[in-house]
DNA sequence: CGAGAGCTTGAGAATTCTCAAAGTACGTGG
DNA sequence: CCACGTACTTTGAGAATTCTCAAGCTCTCG
């Protein structure tokens, strides 16, 4: 739990603290559920290794991926308000969580401002990567929607100190399809397209970037990216 | 500020702190706009009237509208992270928002734990609304996405009271179309047509909704819609 | 009342989807 | 260890939405 997501800026007494109130760190393998959509909301959870993607069904049964959850991200915490789980997570690879019980770490920000203030500021990161990548998902192209997945993936990994150009996506095409609001052929044709292109290549679910401008140059072709590079901000957390 | 957002579940005694830090009650005519993207961030804002919208430009250029403020509803949260705002704000009508110093908020909620929690609770729903409405815009028609976004704002404004089935749409078709990522003519087109088939009547900005079921019928029509009703769930704020 | 922005309507073009089928990878059981 | 079955992926061709471009109309505001 060291180097993830909410220590940041706590002293080792705090930490230790917090510690206290991480109820598990389990082992569990892809396909596992890891939350129910609409069950009771009580923990939040911190991917320490492996995949997880939530997704939820519309009142028609239809399927929508909403994320995939990297190593050093939080999930669940969209089910703070509702106190209910509004989507479904599955692993989709062997991964390690870590879980807090919500109610124990909301006291202990009571007491620990800088906790509080990392959770505000975790809260408030969601906010922004969800209305900002959503939107620039939206009115693009194809190629720009899978081009943007890959690099933002690539990006979220790199800022967790994974160095490799290497993308494993232990997900399936259906799922990064569903995930973009495209058709699974599209899935395939662009990827050997990006492949012919050299900007990628191709071994089965492992997708090594060849050409990281190049994979930038079709995120921004027609428009796209992140104008504020959140990321370049200096955060005083 | 009294019916609005914040205070919930606070006893007088502290709604009162609060409303030292509300740092201004400014009116607001439209094309003011309120927050440029990338200004330092220090307060948070709830509109008590009128209408606000948020947009952003990406390194090309293209804008992006992210959404539309109504009464009741607080912006600025997700600028807490960065320190930053990541969007323009404009008014698209006459409003009245309040403007709350965000630092003097977190330090109050040290000391204040239910307003802590209020806090928490109203960033995991604007979490929750980010995640659960763009899927649910995105593997849809044209047809699906409008309908959803008349719902979607009708339910908004009726969750704060208003009984009425008009919709005054202060912002241009071509906001609205930039938001649900479609063309400025697509929404023309679809608003007839949905005037055609009885399901609204059309006086230029303001649409009035005739019959509500056939409304949420188009919305679902092919999916679509939540599968949780979050507004019905007990809140114990 | 006039100018300009905004809205509506039409026709053709383009991307992406759907449906169908073949190929490939992986896990299970013999 | 290999064969088989199943699920996943790739490829192709035709179909359907939605977009783009263009022009006319209308509303608002000065």
């Amino acid at each position: 739990m060291s180097q993830i997501c909410l220590p940041l800026g706590l002293d080792k007494a705090d930490i230790s603290k917090l510690e206290d109130i991480v109820s598990s760190t389990s082992v569990k393998h892809a396909g596992d559920i890891l939350i129910r959509q609409g069950d009771k909301f009580d923990k939040i959870y911190a991917v320490k290794s492996g995949m997880a993607k939530s997704y939820r069904f519309d009142k028609a049964g239809t399927e929508y991926i909403q994320s995939f959850h990297l190593p050093g991200e939080l999930f669940g915490l969209d089910a703070i308000y509702a106190q209910r789980y509004g989507f479904n997570v599955e692993a989709l690879d062997t991964s390690v969580l870590c879980e807090m019980d919500f109610n124990e770490l909301q006291t202990l920000c009571s007491t620990v401002p800088s906790l509080q203030k990392q959770l505000f500021s975790l809260l408030s990161r969601d906010i922004y990567n969800s209305h900002v990548n959503p939107i620039e998902h939206f009115d693009q192209t194809a190629e720009q929607k899978l081009s943007g997945f890959l690099h933002n993936l690539l990006s979220r990994l790199q800022a967790r100190g994974h160095n490799s150009l290497d993308l494993h996506l232990p997900m399936s095409r259906r799922d990064i399809a569903n995930h973009l609001g495209l058709a699974p052929e599209t899935i395939s044709r662009l990827l050997k397209r990006f492949q012919e292109r050299g900007v990628i290549t191709i071994n089965n679910r492992l997708v090594t970037v060849q050409d990281r401008a190049k994979l930038e140059g079709l995120v921004h072709c027609h428009a796209l990216e992140t104008s504020i590079d959140i990321s370049s901000i200096a955060h005083t957390a």
